[in-house]
DNA sequence: GCAAAAGTCTACTAAAATGGTAGGGAATAT
DNA sequence: ATATTCCCTACCATTTTAGTAGACTTTTGC
């Protein structure tokens, strides 16, 4: 499962997304549409904005934006980012690797499963950004 | 990911499956052949027997076996056993499904990205048995 | 029937992760 | 200058994770 703040990040991503001509989001107005922790959600925004997904200003007319078209915020990224990894095994993870302890890789039949498993899940979340989210609205 | 306890109780019932000749096979052994934590294991495999997957023997020649041939212990299922959900998100889950409160699922984009990527899993995990994970070890 | 061999059960624990909260600081617009 | 807004550090309670301890029960075989 994702944790909330991996799915408060994706609410909060579309909804910016859904709001691009709005320019710059108050972060309240993200918290009380989305239903999320204010506090909590500052934190999401900023973590998202470091990671280069989020761009920000300050005062007056100020909140945050979509650095990117949502067609280029691919959700592996967004999800790598807050979770970790997200392949079901440490020694099948792509971004985050470790050695198994228990067996030798070469013949473990576990870890060929949940590398198929790995490719299945990556077909849909490296392919589909925050637009294809967006689009399976209408 | 998965946790230990899921990661250990995959080691523990394929060592099982590659072992069904010998009857009952003692904790300890698996516990040193797969490198887990004894007492650790002891807790998993009598989980393991109580939603139905292992049978045991006490005394004596005892042990742990499998209960039903690997070709009927899906992966899906031991996974859901000691883990509890596959899919990402509560509002997609098949088995532990919960309500979204941050938005309304009729109209929510990321919950049909999120079935798409639970379709995909399970198509590996559901299908994929005991015996597969065996199988690839040739 | 007794002892050894095994699994069973209850309870405990340390460390980490999760899901927040508090409150002041820094930058910006007017 | 001041109000607005994000930025930052630190803290906190609860739950989960990964394990450990130790006594208890069942079974086997002499």
């Amino acid at each position: 499962m994702l944790s909330k703040k991996t799915q408060y990040a994706f609410h909060a991503l579309t909804y910016l997304a859904e709001n691009v001509e709005k320019g710059p989001v108050l972060i309240s107005e993200i918290s009380q549409e989305r239903k999320i922790s204010l506090k909590f959600l500052e934190n999401i925004l900023l973590e998202l904005k470091k990671a280069g997904v989020l761009g920000s200003k300050k005062g007056k007319g100020g909140g945050y934006y979509l650095i990117k078209p949502p067609e280029e915020v691919k959700l592996a990224k967004v999800i790598r980012m807050l979770d970790g990894p997200i392949a079901l095994l440490p020694c099948v993870s792509l971004n985050y690797y470790e050695r198994c302890e228990n067996c030798d890789e070469a013949v473990c039949g576990l870890n060929r499963v949940m590398a198929e498993v790995r490719d299945n899940t990556l077909k849909v979340l490296e392919n589909k950004t925050l637009a294809d989210v967006l689009r399976n609205k209408e």
